[in-house]
Order: structure tokens, then C-alpha cells, then sequence
DNA sequence: GGAAACCCGATAAAATTTATCGGGATTCGA
DNA sequence: TCGAATCCCGATAAATTTTATCGGGTTTCC
């Protein structure tokens, strides 16, 4: 179970803009500095400024910034928007794609553990990964 | 962040062994019956027996059985041998992916999602399942 | 007007997933 | 001993998704 590396460059980029909040508009190509592939990031920063994540300002000198407040965006709010709903399986969203009905054991399974993965990432901000906040130590803490 | 079908065809595989572990080995036919294409699910099972997961018997009235006490096998236990070790990015186990050190603040965030993710798949048994039992209400529990 | 930059739809290359095929090897039971 | 049931397995094919790349359009600053 892997994320693409859309959601990796994606919180990739969304760090990097919260780092350089007070430092104006980014344009493109700094961002990508990284490594990233440019035109690729493009896509992909157009998919979080429709998302909500990030704004932009075109023409000379423009670029990208975020949206909001680095305490108030979370992981969950970045790979959803780059990935699509997380959720294991897709029974665990609507039933009736198995046949079976909501007595399913399969299908609360993946419901358990689709609510708990998408509380762990609603749990991490922007905020919380530049401060280097210590994590929670294990899931029962 | 969806898995691929495999995992859910290998649990929903694993808890109708579970179900039938008193009756005998069961047939790819039968485990099939409730949708799943059969030659696919034929080389999951392949697949979970080469875990471990699973002990076949061959020939006629042949067919598969659990390894063990469902007590003892984890839907972790059953993604990581279907889809690989459950990892949401690939520097979530190596560092050396992306050229950061240790301090890559990336880095620490998909090694603690990893993790958790880890814990509440290893802490969910086919037991369980099959018992219904109620799952702690959240993450935070 | 020109350069810097975002915007966007189309297409292509690569990788992965999801099968399907065809035959081989075992085992039971008549 | 034979035939049916069943697992085993490598190869291949179809479909889908991911990962880009391309080419041009638009906006804005200076």
C-alpha cells in the first residue's frame, strides 16, 4: 500500500511554501529546486489551487502561496485533494458495490480502518511538521 | 490512497477460510463463489501460501486451508503479503530517496503514518473479525 | 513590448494491476 | 489403473493508472 508520488511532491511543495510564507509568491521553478519535475508539479499545484490549498499570482514575479494558515491545512486536505479520497476499499465508502449489505465483516473492516487513517492524517498540520512536533508515540497513546 | 483489489479479494478469501476452518480444505471453486475471478484468485492464493498464510492440499477433495488459529493472522499480515509492505512513501524506510538526510521533515511524517498504519493492521485478527468485535471508537481511543 | 510566470488541454511513455491461457503435477476413489 | 478433481506455475495480454511531456495561451510587471 503505497501513495504515488503525487502526494509525496505535493506535501513536498505544501512544506515548502509554508517555509517561505513571508517570503511572497513562489514561483514555479524555485519549488521545484528540489528535484521535482516541473511541468509535472505544475498539474499538480493547479490541482491544489483548485482544491483550496494555494493560491496564485500570475504574470512577472508571481507564484504560488498557500491558501491559509499553516496550522490550519492538514496532510489529510493535501492528499485528498492530490489523490482522491483515501479510503481502502471501495466498499468502504458506499456498500453495494460487493452485493453484500452494511453486515459485511470485509466491509467494516475497511471502514474501521478508513476513518482511522483519515483521523491520523486530519491530526498533522502544516504546522505541527515545520515545528517538528513530536508525533503521538504509537496509535493507542 | 486505495488498495488494490488483491488485498480485498485476499481478505475476503482469508475470512471465508476462517469461516469454514472446521470443514475441511476448500476449493479455489468454492472460495470463488462469491464473485471473485477464479485464476486470479487462484494465484493470490498462491501468493499467501508462499507467506505462509495458507496450507493447500492437492489432488481430489484437495483445496485451501488457514495456516493457522485465526487468532493469530492479522490483516497486516494478509496486505503485506499481497500488496508488498505497507509503506506510503519510499523513504519512508530507506532514507537516500530524495538525497535529505534523517531531518527530512517529510520524511519523519510518512514514517509515523507508516507506523500507525502498521499498528491498527496488526491489531485487527481474523478472529476479529469473525466475532464482530467492535473496534475502538477512534484513533485517539 | 518583452520577459516572467501561471494556465490548460492533449498526448505519450512507463508502470502496475488485473486478469487469462495452457498445460503440468498430485491425489482420491471407483 | 484410470479418470476426475484439484492445486501449481510461467507466460502473456488487456486495462488502468501514473508520470510525465508538449505546445501554446493568458496575465502581469517593468
Amino acid at each position: 500500500m503505497k501513495l504515488s508520488t503525487r502526494g509525496q511532491y505535493a506535501l513536498h511543495a505544501m512544506i515548502f511554501l509554508a517555509k517561505h510564507r513571508m517570503d511572497g509568491p513562489q514561483p514555479l521553478k524555485t519549488i521545484a529546486e528540489d528535484g521535482l519535475p516541473e511541468q509535472y508539479l505544475e498539474q499538480l499545484l493547479g490541482t491544489l489551487r483548485r482544491a483550496g490549498l494555494v493560491t496564485t499570482v500570475r504574470g512577472a514575479a508571481g507564484g504560488y502561496s498557500l491558501s491559509g494558515d499553516p496550522s490550519l491545512i492538514t496532510v489529510a486536505h493535501i492528499i485528498e485533494a492530490t489523490e482522491g479520497p483515501v479510503s481502502l476499499a471501495d466498499c468502504a465508502e458506499d456498500e453495494g458495490h460487493c452485493g453484500k449489505g452494511s453486515d459485511c465483516q470485509t466491509r467494516r473492516t475497511w471502514r474501521y480502518l478508513t476513518e482511522s487513517i483519515n483521523s491520523l492524517m486530519q491530526g498533522i498540520t502544516l504546522s505541527d511538521i515545520l515545528e517538528n512536533k513530536p508525533y503521538a508515540k504509537g496509535v493507542h497513546a
